[in-house]
RNA sequence: UGGAUUAUGGUGUAACGGUAGCACUACAGAUUUUGGUUCUGUCUGUCUAGGUUCGAAUCCUAGUAAUCCAACCA
C-alpha cells in the first residue's frame, strides 16, 4: 500500500545484521577530532549516525577522537558539542579517545607480548623509505626482531618519559610487502611531550589513529563504525588489530563525502580562512561551518532535510549548493514572520493623501492562523529604489509613469510625476492613490500586476541588513589549479548600513525568524546593540524577474 | 606505474535479471495583494566494447575515466 522509501546502503546492512540476529540493536558513534568547528560535511555524518541509531532503535555515542594533543583544544569540543545539540540530537555517552589511554596501553603491550609489535629506533626518514613505494614493496626495519623483553623494556621506558619526540615509535609487526601501505609495519604509538587537553602530562605517548579508533570503537561495542572512503584502506588493519587483540568486533563501513559546489569541506582549509582572515571567523555567516550557517540564519531543519535528500553512497559527488539554499527555503517559507524592509529608498509622496492610518498584514500568509501586525501608513513613502523605472521595458510591471501598482496591504497607487535633481537623479515620485483600493476592502475593481513593499518614512527604524553571497567564485574548488584562496569570492559580503523597516520589526526577537518581503529570510545577528540592530541575510527568495532580466 | 573504490539526465539518488523512477535545476503554463508560495506540464540518463540470457543499468570479460593509498595527522 505505501510507498516503500528505498535504503541507502547503510540501511540495508543494518536491516540485515538485525534481521539475522547478528545484533539485538545497534550502536553508533560520531567521532570528531576536536582540532576545528564542525561543518556541512559532519551535518551528512551526524545526520547519518545519529538518524540511523534513531531509526532502528539504537544509540550513537559521541567520541572525541583526541589522541593528538598539540592540534586539539577544549574550545573545538564546546563548539562540537553545541553544534550537534543545535542540529536535534543528542548522544548515549560523550565519550574521549583519551579515557582509553590506560587500556589501549595495554593492549600495545599485549600485542608485543605476542610479538605482534616492537619498538623502532628508525628515523621518520627511515621508516619512509622502509614502507617502499605502492609498486615496490618495503623493507624490514633492523628493529624488527628484538625481543619480546627488550620491547617491553623500552616500551616502558618510552612511556617514563627516557627520550624525546620522535626518538622512539611502536610499530606493529604486519607485512612489509603488503600491497596495501598501511599494513607495512604501521606506527602505533609516537612519542610527543605535550600537554593534552584533558590528561595534562600524563602521558608524553599517544596512540594513532589507527591504534585507536578501532580499539575505542570496540571498547564500546559499537556495531556499525561508518567512516568515508578515505579510511577504506585502513579496514584491514582496523579488521587485523580487533583480530589479533581478540576483542569485540566492530566493522566499519564507508560512505562518499559531501562536497558542495561554491564551497569547501576541509577543516584544514577553513582554519586557513578563519587564521588569514578571509572571514570573521569560524561562524563567520559565509562559512560552511554548522556555527556559520546557524548565524546565517539557516535551520537545523533545513539542514537535516538537505542531508536526508542528499542521499548515502559510495560514489564522489559534488552537491549543488542551490538544493541546500532550497531546503532552508523550503522550512523558512513555512516558519519566518513577514516584515517589509526598504533596503535602497526612493521617496514616494501621496499627494491625495493626508494624515496616517493604521493597516494590518498577516505575520505569515503560510500559517492559517496567522497573527496580524499593524503598519502605519502615510503620505511619505520610501519604496525600493528598483521598483521604479522611467522608461519600463513591457515586462515590467513596477512603477513606471502612469503606470500603477498596488503597495502590500495597503493601497493601489498611481505614478504622477517624476521629481529629479540639476544632476537628473530621480529625487521622488509623486503618486495619487485609489481611496476604494484599500487591502481587504477593495471596491475599486482594478487589477494591477505589481505589488511592492514600502515603509512610512516618518514611522520607519533603521536597521543594517548583511547579504551574502557564495564564498567562491567556482562551483568545484578542489578541481581549480594554485591555491584556493585565489578563488575566494571579493563580492561574498555586502553590507546595507542603513535600511528603513517597518516599525514591528523593533520587537525582533534573536530566536525569530524573518521575511523581508521580495528581499529574502533573515534573522538578528548577535551584532546588534542597544544603536543598532544587524540582520543577516540567510537566502534570497526566489527571483524570476532577476532571471528575466538576465536573460536580457 | 602496484593496490583499493566508484561509474545511471545538468546535479544527487532509486530500480537487488523483467515498464529506467524520485528530488533539485532548467523550460512552459495556471493561481497569487510577495515576479514568493502552491499547482500542472516538458526536456535531458544506464562510461565503452564484447559475452551469458527469452530478457542486462543489474551477471561475466576486457577496456576507459574519476577518486583514494607511500603523515611520528585524523
Amino acid at each position: 500500500m505505501s510507498e516503500e522509501k528505498s535504503l541507502n546502503f547503510l540501511e540495508e546492512i543494518v536491516e540485515e545484521d538485525l534481521k539475522s540476529g547478528k545484533y539485538a540493536s545497534i550502536l553508533t558513534r560520531f567521532p570528531p577530532e576536536p582540532n576545528g568547528y564542525l561543518h556541512i560535511g559532519h551535518a551528512k555524518s551526524i545526520c547519518l549516525n545519529f538518524g540511523l541509531a534513531q531509526k532502528y532503535g539504537g544509540a550513537t555515542n559521541l567520541r572525541f577522537d583526541d589522541t593528538n594533543p598539540v592540534t586539539e583544544d577544549t574550545e573545538y569540543v564546546e563548539s562540537i558539542k553545541a553544534d550537534i545539540q543545535w542540529l536535534g540530537f543528542q548522544w548515549a555517552k560523550e565519550l574521549y579517545a583519551s579515557d582509553y589511554f590506560e587500556q589501549l596501553y595495554g593492549f600495545a603491550v599485549e600485542l608485543i607480548k605476542k610479538g605482534l609489535a616492537y619498538v623502532d629506533d628508525s628515523t621518520s626518514e627511515q621508516i619512509a623509505a622502509q614502507k617502499g613505494t605502492p609498486t615496490q614493496p618495503g623493507t624490514k626495519s633492523p628493529y624488527r626482531s628484538r625481543s619480546v623483553e627488550e620491547n617491553l623494556q623500552l616500551f616502558a621506558d618510552m612511556r617514563a618519559g627516557k627520550y624525546k619526540d620522535g626518538e622512539k615509535v611502536l610499530r606493529v609487526k604486519v607485512d612489509m610487502s603488503s600491497p596495501n601501505m598501511h599494513m607495512r609495519d604501521p606506527i602505533i604509538y609516537r612519542i610527543k611531550h605535550a600537554h593534552h587537553h584533558r590528561t595534562g602530562d600524563a602521558w608524553c605517548i599517544y596512540p594513532m589513529y589507527d591504534f585507536a579508533h578501532g580499539q575505542s570503537d570496540s571498547i564500546e561495542q559499537i556495531t556499525h563504525s561508518i567512516c568515508t572512503l578515505e579510511f577504506i584502506p585502513h579496514r584491514p588493519l582496523y579488521d587485523w588489530l580487533i583480530q589479533q587483540l581478540e576483542i569485540f568486533p566492530s566493522h566499519q563501513y564507508e560512505f562518499a563525502r559531501l562536497n558542495l559546489t561554491y564551497a569547501i569541506t576541509s577543516k584544514r582549509k577553513l582554519l586557513q580562512l578563519v587564521t588569514e582572515k578571509f572571514v570573521d571567523g569560524w561562524d563567520d555567516p559565509r562559512m560552511p561551518t554548522i556555527s556559520g550557517m546557524r548565524r546565517r540564519g539557516y535551520t537545523p531543519e533545513g539542514i537535516r532535510e538537505f542531508c536526508e535528500r542528499i542521499g548515502v553512497a559510495k560514489r564522489d559527488n559534488l552537491i549543488d549548493v542551490g538544493l541546500l539554499e532550497f531546503c532552508v527555503r523550503e522550512h523558512l517559507n513555512k516558519e519566518a514572520q513577514r516584515r517589509m524592509v526598504v533596503f535602497d529608498p526612493l521617496k514616494v509622496v501621496i499627494t491625495n493623501y493626508e494624515g496616517v492610518e493604521t493597516l494590518k498584514s498577516e505575520d505569515n500568509p503560510e500559517d492559517p492562523n496567522t497573527t496580524y501586525r499593524d503598519i502605519p501608513f502615510s503620505k511619505e513613502l520610501y519604496i525600493e529604489r528598483e521598483d521604479f523605472m522611467e522608461v519600463a521595458p513591457k515586462k515590467y510591471f513596477r512603477l513606471a509613469p502612469g503606470q500603477m501598482v498596488r503597495l502590500k496591504s495597503a493601497y493601489i497607487i498611481k505614478c504622477e510625476e517624476v521629481v529629479k535633481d540639476e544632476a537628473g537623479n530621480i529625487t521622488e515620485v509623486r503618486c495619487t492613490y485609489i481611496p476604494e483600493s484599500k487591502s481587504g476592502a477593495d471596491t475599486s475593481g482594478i487589477n494591477v500586476k505589481g505589488t511592492l513593499h514600502w515603509v512610512s518614512i516618518a514611522h520607519a527604524i533603521h536597521a543594517e541588513v548583511r547579504l551574502y553571497d557564495r564564498l567562491f567564485k567556482v562551483e568545484n574548488v578542489a578541481n581549480e589549479e594554485g591555491d584556493f584562496k585565489d578563488y575566494v569570492n571579493p563580492d561574498s559580503l555586502q553590507i546595507v548600513q542603513n535600511a528603513y523597516a517597518e516599525p514591528a520589526l523593533a520587537n525582533a526577537k534573536f530566536s525569530d525568524r524573518y521575511q523581508f518581503l521580495r528581499k529574502g529570510y533573515f534573522c538578528m545577528d548577535k551584532d546588534t546593540s542597544e544603536e543598532k540592530m544587524v540582520f543577516n541575510r540567510a537566502v534570497t527568495l526566489k527571483d524570476a524577474w532577476a532571471k528575466e532580466v538576465k536573460k536580457g
